[in-house]
DNA sequence: TACATCGTGGATATAGGATATCCAAAATTA
DNA sequence: TAATTTTGGATATCCTATATCCACGATGTA
């Protein structure tokens, strides 16, 4: 599994926040009761989000979170980026403190920078808009799923 | 990082028998050294590359490792299979005991689906016979990083 | 047959990171 | 001031990647 938790929850928060009414924010407690997230590690994924400048985060009564962009600004890249640091396939010569061997003649490492390039360039091209949409797709899917669904488990 | 090191000794010893001439068997030990791997791990690597019909293992004196393909016939989602199983980015309800509650309304599932199967693609359209291409080229390179070079370390 | 060589299989340890929890402090509102 | 809500950091837990070890199985050679 590439996909941490920790990105599911953070994807899953941005597409709840995007569903709401624009400007309204939403209480971390709200977030992580809907989403089936543990309240006390989603802090911790919220300011995340916070610093990497995806969320607005207001203290106080009629505090909680809102969207800082439009879901349509709001790329898998920086959501992967925000809780997973720069996306890197291989960890050779350029991560300080663990030079290779064999940088000066890995033919492999060029291979994994070039999917590494192409992975990033498909994260950018999507948005949490786009998963939005899909979601608003699925009510029909609802009734053909229903007797697995009774299965679910968090 | 999402290439594991054992991937990557996979890879790496793929490579290494590649440039071998054809039908020559390679010690286990040779690898290791040659490729600094600690043998007793290596050992588990091969074995599942034996079990993915990669590499021809023979027994006793003059035995050892060698391809059972040709480089160019060996891609890259062969060897990642080999040693980590399918590539899944997200591990929801296709993963027996991990039903999700989610399943029924996740648009975020279709889209790591749709990633993941043009990431599968991409990995198919690479062979070990690419790798082997790429390391031929770096004698100039060599004498380039010759300086970074002193410092590396296994 | 006897013996040396070499991979196999499985059990077991170790280390590091992902996941999770808790609490006191800071900011805001009323 | 009191209530609410996020923040920051310390800490615990669990899981997986990585690594190690050893007895066993298979093969070649004398």
């Amino acid at each position: 599994m590439i996909i941490s938790k920790t990105l599911d929850y953070a994807v899953r928060t941005l597409t709840y926040l995007g569903k709401q009414p624009s400007g309204k924010t939403i209480l971390m407690k709200e977030i992580a009761e809907n989403q089936k997230i543990p309240v006390s590690y989603l802090a911790k994924v919220m300011r995340q989000l916070v610093k990497a400048g995806i969320v607005i985060s207001e203290y106080g009564p009629n505090g909680g979170y809102s969207l800082k962009k439009n879901p349509s600004e709001i790329t898998l890249r920086q959501v992967y980026e925000a809780v997973e640091g720069e996306l890197k396939m291989i960890e050779c010569f350029d991560t300080p403190g663990s030079i290779c061997v064999f940088t000066s003649q890995c033919g492999q490492a060029d291979i994994w920078y070039e999917i590494e390039t192409k992975l990033v360039k498909i994260l950018e091209g999507i948005t949490i808009q786009d998963i939005i949409i899909r979601d608003d797709l699925y009510p029909q899917k609802l009734n053909l799923n229903k007797q697995e669904n009774k299965y679910a488990n968090p």
